[in-house]
DNA sequence: TTGTGTGCAAACACTTTGCAATTAG
DNA sequence: CTAATTGCAAAGTGTTTGCACACAA
């Protein structure tokens, strides 16, 4: 099913920009989480009267339609994840860019979470931040 | 050592703003997080000339002596939080209270953490969210 | 006295919203 | 045709900042 299709099962109009976003976001890095700016900024010369609200609205639709995830990762702005299976992110803290952090098992701090706790349970975020190899590299000039 | 004394040894003035905030976040239950605007909400009845704003100037400095930790927990406002200890907190997605959740391993993950990733790791953030009890009743009218 | 702190209002960064014009179905 | 969508600009949030005045030391 592509997200033509996705769009229209779920009562959305397809528009060229809905695609375009959504190709742009897919386009990015696998482990790369974008931020509203940097879809605009990435669809801008393809697509010169894109606007940020449009790129804004469409995730609340994707969100909505289970195609995206919205982290909030502690750099107050939203980044984009269109990986919707539970999993955990780490932040470089000098460039902001956001990745997968692997290896953290997740239902077992659910679980644990779960039993500890009065809450009705939701959800969780598990978000580490530091300094990517890259900037690490920079530093040491 | 007072407050008084610890700001005095940090080179900061101490004012009846400081000493009355610093009482307001004190005040507050032990395993609950005020944002700013409830400390001056708080506050503004006995410190009628009292400003949001230095809440806000205040936390910074408390932040960086060591006095309070600044979460944000996905509500898009900070929390303060004066126990420095790292742990983790949940967060009611109804009224928005945040709490202490104890009972999980941060050292645990921390290490795993840091065993499978290539970023030097600095901070790690762990926020659940969740209904609270006293919402849960509320909403089962 | 003198430099730090306060309180106000304006500025900020990110996001959302109102609305007229456009477009998908 | 007509209801949904777009793009702009304006409004909205929480937070920060510039600056005149107040005040701790």
């Amino acid at each position: 099913m592509d997200i033509a299709q996705i769009l229209r099962s779920q009562g959305f109009k397809v528009t060229p920009q809905r695609i375009a976003i959504y190709d742009a976001l897919r386009g990015h890095h696998h482990h790369d989480h974008p931020t509203a700016e940097m879809l605009y900024h990435t669809l801008r010369p393809e697509h010169p009267s894109m606007s940020l609200a449009t790129v804004y609205k469409t995730m609340e639709i994707f969100e909505k339609i289970g195609l995206v995830k919205i982290l909030e990762v502690g750099d107050e702005r939203a980044h984009y994840d269109w990986d919707t299976e539970a999993h955990s992110h780490i932040r470089c803290v000098r460039c902001n860019k956001v990745e997968d952090m692997m290896g953290i098992d997740l239902q077992a701090i659910r679980t644990i979470a779960d039993q500890g706790s009065e809450y009705q349970i939701t959800g969780q975020h598990i978000t580490f931040e530091g300094v990517c190899p890259e900037c690490a590299k920079k530093e040491s000039h």
